[in-house]
DNA sequence: CCAATGTCAGCATAACTGACATCA
DNA sequence: CTGATGTCAGTTGTGCTGACATTG
């Protein structure tokens, strides 16, 4: 064995290509319209009312260009639409088509799945704690000295 | 909230990026020869001893060509060289040169702090359970039917 | 001949920054 | 004017596949 203690990044990778992977084989066979994982992230930052693109990025964690790009490619295949929103004439309201609104619901149930699926293989408590985890409030990535070499 | 219960992927992301922007910006700040994300990530797959690209590839889980990238980049920056393997003719072995390793030394380094202060936010406990839960064997990522669109 | 390897080249995705017009 | 927004354009990083020569 190479490093006798994997590193943390690593294996948080490894666990999100599981879920990634599994949802994008799973949505393929289920034969959905084809959507890119960036757009499945995107699905899960959308609500019902609608929401402008500045505000999914910020859900996002991501700059505003780059979520307008993958909503477009939403738009485009029919998942996605624009509404003016009545209330402030320059922002432009993103909901979710009936289409999309499908292919959310499908990629809900699919993720719904393989987190059972995980439980039945390392155990529903191992989920629970790894969710546990996840879900505290960890701060800013700070950046540590991280002074003396060794 | 819009959704009521994060999804773990999301969350995998979330905590990944955590680690990968503390990390690079600790290096940053000590003075470290800029190295890229994926470039440190082949710092983890390393041994001392010297490794083919292949395998390399192996451990990291993807393409051999991926690989090479990211090895002939470390190459050109001066942390990694290559040397003939003496036992198999074709083969060349990848080895960290001196710096690549006093680089890899302030990385591993960098990333106990991480997992420490990691632990001083959420506490130890849930950081080993974080740890355990993801270094359980997943298995294949499975493409479960989803059948019932709800 | 076959399989594994190292390598080159091209392509897709998704992030970024810069720039700019618009509107409250 | 300022600030937030939507959008276009360009660039970078990182993964992929295809192709091919080499070697055991």
């Amino acid at each position: 064995m190479y490093p006798p203690r994997p590193n943390l990044p690593q294996l948080l990778l490894d666990a999100r290509r599981w879920f990634e992977e599994g949802l994008l084989a799973s949505l393929e066979a289920a034969g959905i319209a084809p959507v890119s994982p960036a757009q499945l992230e995107l699905f899960a930052v959308l609500d019902e009312e609608g929401t402008t693109v500045a505000e999914l990025a910020r859900r996002m964690g991501v700059a505003r260009q780059t979520t307008h790009q993958a909503v477009h490619g939403l738009i485009a295949s029919g998942h996605l639409e624009q509404v003016a929103d009545p209330a402030h004439g320059r922002q432009r309201l993103i909901r979710r088509t009936q289409e999309g609104a499908r292919t959310h619901r499908k990629a809900l149930g699919v993720l719904e799945r393989l987190e059972e699926e995980l439980e039945a293989r390392i155990g529903i408590d191992m989920v629970a704690a790894l969710r546990a985890a996840l879900e505290m409030p960890w701060g800013e990535p700070q950046r540590c000295p991280s002074h003396p070499s060794r």
